[in-house]
Order: C-alpha cells, then sequence, then structure tokens
DNA sequence: AGACTAATTGCGATGAATTCGCAGTTGCAC
DNA sequence: GTGCAACTGCGAATTCATCGCAATTAGTCT
C-alpha cells in the first residue's frame, strides 16, 4: 500500500519531466518557464521548452503552481503552498520584495464591502520604488 | 505669441503622426497599441504600427501617456491626467471596473510606513473577481 | 509479464507582439 | 531657403508562446 504520489493523486500521469518541472518551481520560488527549463536541463538535458509550457499549465490547473506577473513582461511561476506573499517589486531597480499577504487584507476587505470585488492580490505584482530607490543621488 | 504646442513643450518635434497618437489615446481611454494605430488610421491611413510604438514610448517618457497592465497580455495606455483610477479586472469574465484610486490609499500608506515602498497602484491592475461572476449559477 | 490505449513528449513550424536597421522625409533652428 | 537631426515607413529580425504531428511511454487490463 505504497502512498500515492501527489501527481497521481491529482490524476496526473507520473512522467519524469513533469515531476521535474514541479520541482524546478519548489526550487526556485519565483521562475520564469525558460528558468525552469533550465534548471530541469541540470537533470535531464533532453527537456524541451514547450513540455516545460505545457506541464506548467497542467500543474496550474491542478493547483499545485500558480503564476504571477512580476514585471512588463511574461509570469513567473510558483508552488501554489508559497504563494502566501505580496510582491513588491521596483520600477528602478528590479527587485522583488516580500510583504505578507495580511498587509493588503484592509484593502481586499473596503473592495469587497465597497465594490462587490474579490480580490487575488498575489497575481499581478505591487509596483512601485524600492526603499533604496527613493534616497536622494 | 502664439502659445507653444504642448508637444513642442515638452521638447519634442510636432508631427502629425505624434499629435494624432496623443489624441488617440485620449480620446480611448485604455487602448493597446493595436487600437491606437486603429484609431489614428481614421484620419490617417498610412500610419506604422512602429510609429505608434514609437510614439507611445517617446510620449511616455515625457510623461503626457502612461501603460498599464490589465491582463496577462501586453500593456495598454492611458493619457497621464487620466490615470487616477484603480482597475478592477476579473480573472473570468475581463470586466475591467474603475474605482477611486483613494481606495487603496490606507494601503499604499502602511506599505509605505512598514516596507518603505512607494507604491503605484495603476501600474497593474487589480486581479480578481466581479461582483456578477461571484454569483452562484 | 505482455498488450493495449491514451497521455505525454520532442521537434520543427507557426503565430503574435514588439523591436530594430536603414534609407528617405520632414520639422524647425538659423 | 539651407542644413541637420529627429522622425517615419518599411521590411526584417527577435522574442515568447503555442501548435501539429509522429514517436514514445505511463498506467490499465488481461
Ligand atoms: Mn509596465
Ligand atoms: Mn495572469
Ligand atoms: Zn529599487
Ligand atoms: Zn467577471
Amino acid at each position: 500500500m505504497a502512498e500515492p504520489h501527489e501527481l497521481r493523486e491529482k490524476g496526473l500521469r507520473l512522467t519524469p519531466q513533469r515531476e521535474l518541472v514541479l520541482a524546478a518551481v519548489r526550487d526556485l520560488g519565483h521562475a520564469t518557464p525558460e528558468e525552469v527549463a533550465e534548471k530541469v536541463r541540470l537533470t535531464h538535458p533532453g527537456i524541451n521548452l514547450s513540455t516545460v509550457y505545457r506541464n506548467l499549465e497542467t500543474l496550474e490547473n491542478v493547483g499545485l503552481v500558480q503564476h504571477t506577473h512580476l514585471g512588463h513582461g511574461g509570469a513567473t511561476y510558483h508552488a501554489a503552498e508559497e504563494l502566501t506573499h505580496l510582491h513588491l517589486v521596483c520600477s528602478k531597480c528590479g527587485s522583488v520584495g516580500d510583504a505578507p499577504i495580511e498587509a493588503a487584507a484592509n484593502f481586499v476587505q473596503s473592495l469587497a464591502d465597497d465594490y462587490g470585488f474579490k480580490t487575488d492580490v498575489s497575481h499581478f505584482a505591487i509596483y512601485g520604488l524600492c526603499e533604496n530607490c527613493q534616497l536622494p543621488l
């Protein structure tokens, strides 16, 4: 009675590529599909970029990973269990700071109360200037 | 002593294309570069898409327009003077609602106090579910 | 274990969005 | 009016993501 693998539990086939993509997302914290592919290639050099894209989508469909938008370009991926923070992205230096999601609790609540809008604060980054970049030069 | 045109005041050359791009952004409210080009072509059919891109960038550099990210894809442009609202984007139906920027004032203040982060709440949309899409089906 | 079937993969082609290089044109300072 | 740098049109190039398809493979059922 071996425990079923977490991917099997979600109804997904267990392929080395899929496991490696999930492991890479978990290891990397935030990662673009390119970065995930690079990481996976350390142990599985032949993996194709489209396989990475397809697995990220599949893993997102079953709730194991999620994407966010940290910058002007493409998405970055997180392990779902780790997506419990806000991203504070600096428009000048590009740094990505974290803040607990509770920092937005009142804001989220007031959007719900006043506009009936149920906010997902993690999907887009919070954009602005980090502390360093506000300093006079 | 004619008043200098607003574009000249910013140190920009006054070309028909540039004026039309700015006018289109102002007329359209939110617009993608494609949409701006379409609008401009109503009166200036020959305008090239790369000219639109270049002018949007130039106009943004002098502060007359600004871009925001409303969805997973590319940017949309606003006249700068009009960018005084939040965008509430529904992940399900795609609707874009507005909310006054003051709705985020407390949130912005607390990010400044607690993290030294100076937030630009309009650059990314606020993502979530609109009132309609929360209704049970 | 062996066979079957549908899901998954690799790969190259394709598509969409944006940027670039350059030759020709044009705004504007003189 | 002249001259020059800024700007434009145009086609090519980039970048990022998706697609089609034939070959492979995971999981199921004898
Ligand atoms: Mn942006
Ligand atoms: Mn998204
Ligand atoms: Zn910074
Ligand atoms: Zn909706």
